[in-house]
RNA sequence: GGCCUCAUAGUUCAAUGGAUAGAACGAAAGUUUCCUAAACUUUAGAUAUAGGUUCGAUUCCUAUUGAGGCCA
């Protein structure tokens, strides 16, 4: 669609310029409405003023002038109310998708493809992933699909939160309660075991700071004060000192949690370039702020504190380093941007990070502007709507988190018992099924969660199991893996003997296959893989309207059967590469 | 308190300022000697409220109500 709209726009601009007189830089071609015939339609009541001619009367000039000086574009055209609807020729769509199907070529590259990095998913190391971090991990992958699919190269990459007060938690309940236990030995998954002792920690918090409470104390002096609080604190006093215990626990506690995160990585088949650490990074930036203090762009308090003034910018004024010169969250930001920079070879760097961080981000970049790196312009921030239970927000303290491993496992054995039932893996060896029931139950969530528009929060209900049927990640792997077997039976399609009309669903077909292009360019420009998901649903309906309708092997004419395995083999080719952009496999068999 | 989001069928989601607001689930009714029924076809059902801008507003602006978030 994407050459032809860009065609027919051109020629419109041109006419209205030369004939009409009418200097417009845009012309807005939008699909035609399916209740009225045409392809693309002109809206023309922008011009009614300039002109101040009848619409109607207007566009059936315009509609006269393109069949006369287009004949080879233009088939047809019809004008109600204000709308030009415009048919163009079948032959040039018939002509495109031969050429997309003969090259496999279904995306057109940008010429000015630099590396992109992307940071996603970013847990703390105190507690096992959740479905805020399934979404998180989901878009960053998808939108780094979508960039490499555009040309792009793309560094994948996360900052792991491995270091301060809450680790600490964890350690000193591991150490007071764990009698020397390991995952190995327990047989929980790294994360869960080191989650379980946070849990703890907090539970025998709250519990002496009841006690304390009970013997008078003040609320507030008591959460200070209670004794594992304390522990933690010179925990976390040890660990900056570097004592060699402390490190060697800290160690071994994270290392505990890196198994079990690469385990939910690998369930969800996301993966990493490269990861940061905090316990690396926290350091970084503050040389920068001295730097900017020293060049006027920062301001020092009395107190010794270094802030900057955004207020001009409709901002506050934000610390940048405490009097005594330790760092506050971004600071560290400020110094871990400037080193991708200097270390990878990128233009541009996309941070998906949930909107709580919306203020954040915005000053983080404004202070990176100010410092004058001239790729701040290039930073974004992918920020996506939080996962919400029907009554609100997931709280740990509530036990109402949903956890990730737990939640994949159960659509694994949802899609397991469906498949099953339905007696669709039948015949298929042991291992076969394991990975098909993997693929569907994952296609399922990934789908139910990449539909939804990114920077909309939304709402999952863990009462409800997350659906099979309808606007699906199986129904498009479904209607995939039915044109597979159906190909199967088919020979290759004679590209010589297309016919020259087509019917409704088989013209839908066309033009929907014709949009991916322009689909997937749209998707990464908003970092938006809703886009996509919604396009690929799209795509699977009107394939299955015609398959119901109409039959492609056994079709009424050799040229129909042609063009119906043809349509068969692009749709089949959009829908596999489109549910890999989304990071969904599309089986053979389903 | 200051600032930032959001509000669409019973539910979960769509709709570059354009035509009669689309889907899916759920509800009701149908389609199998025929390429995989995880499919297809019908029916009922929605723009929070009040103004404004515009030829035209779910979309832009203002106020109100409600929900969420951030900053102390």
């Amino acid at each position: 669609m994407n050459d032809l709209k860009y065609t027919l726009a051109q020629t419109l601009l041109h006419l209205l310029n030369k004939r009409l007189n009418i200097n417009i830089k845009q012309i807005d071609l939008q699909p035609t409405r399916k209740d009225f015939e045409g392809d693309l339609t002109f809206t023309v009541f922008p011009l009614v003023k300039i002109t101040g001619k009848n619409p109607e009367i207007l566009g059936r000039e315009l509609g006269e002038m393109l069949m006369e000086s287009a004949p080879d574009l233009v088939e047809k055209f019809n004008v109600i109310k204000g709308f030009l609807n415009i048919c163009l020729k079948k032959e040039l769509y018939l002509k495109k998708l031969t050429e997309h199907y003969r090259s496999g070529q279904w995306i057109t590259p940008v010429s000015d493809a630099g590396a992109i990095m992307v940071e996603y998913s970013s847990p703390n190391t105190n507690k096992p992933l959740h479905l805020g971090h399934i979404r998180n991990c989901l878009l960053g992958w998808s939108v780094s699909k979508l960039y490499e699919a555009i040309g792009h190269k793309v560094y994948r990459v996360q900052i792991i939160n491995d270091r301060g007060i809450h680790i600490c938690k964890s350690m000193v309940a591991w150490k007071k309660f764990a009698n020397g236990a390991t995952p190995q030995f327990k047989g929980v998954k790294g994360d869960h075991f080191v989650g379980d002792y946070y849990v703890l920690f907090e539970k025998e918090y709250k519990r002496q700071v009841q006690q304390l409470m009970a013997r008078g104390v003040k609320e507030e002096d008591a959460k200070e004060n209670a004794p594992i609080m304390l522990e933690a604190r010179e925990m976390l006093r040890l660990w900056e000192q570097g004592d060699p215990d402390t490190m060697a626990l800290w160690k071994q506690m994270n290392e505990w949690v890196y198994e079990g995160f690469d385990q939910t990585y690998q369930k969800l088949g996301v993966s990493f370039d490269k990861n940061y650490y905090e316990s690396d990074t926290y350091r970084l930036g503050k040389d920068v702020i001295l730097k900017g203090l020293h060049e006027g762009i920062f301001f020092q308090k009395e107190d010794g504190s270094i802030w900057v003034d955004l207020t001009s910018e409709g901002l506050d004024q934000k610390l940048l380093l405490r009097r005594d010169g330790t760092s506050v969250y971004i600071t560290q930001d400020i110094g871990t941007a400037i080193a991708r920079f200097e270390e990878f070879p990128i233009h541009k760097l996309i941070y998906t990070v949930a909107n709580e961080q919306d203020y954040h981000f915005k000053v983080l970049f404004l202070i990176l502007k100010k410092l004058g790196f001239p790729w701040a312009d290039q930073l974004y921030h992918l920020s996506y709507g939080m996962v919400e239970l029907p009554h609100g927000r997931m709280k740990s303290r509530e036990g109402t988190v949903v956890d990730a491993d737990d939640l994949i496992d159960e659509m694994i054995k949802t899609s397991a018992d469906l498949t099953s039932s339905l007696g669709k893996a039948e015949g298929l060896s042991d291992e076969e099924k394991l990975e098909l029931y993997h693929i569907i139950g994952l296609g399922a969530l990934k789908y139910f969660i990449l539909k939804v528009d990114p920077k909309k929060k939304m709402i999952f209900n863990p009462e409800e199991s997350i659906d099979f049927n309808g606007h699906t990640g199986p129904f498009i792997q479904y209607t995939h893996a039915r044109i597979n077997s159906l190909l199967q039976k088919a020979s290759t399609p004679d590209l010589k003997a297309l016919p020259k009309e087509l019917y409704a669903e088989e013209s839908q077909l066309l033009k929907t296959l014709l949009d991916y292009n322009d689909t997937v360019h749209r998707a990464a420009a908003e970092y938006n893989p809703s886009e996509l998901a919604n396009y690929l649903f799209e795509l699977a309906r009107n394939y299955n309207a015609m398959y119901q309708k109409y039959s492609i092997l056994t079709a009424e004419s050799h040229e129909k059967k042609q063009l119906r395995i043809l349509l068969s083999h692009c749709t089949k080719q959009v829908l596999y590469d489109g549910l890999h952009l989304l990071g969904i496999s599309a089986p053979g068999r389903m």
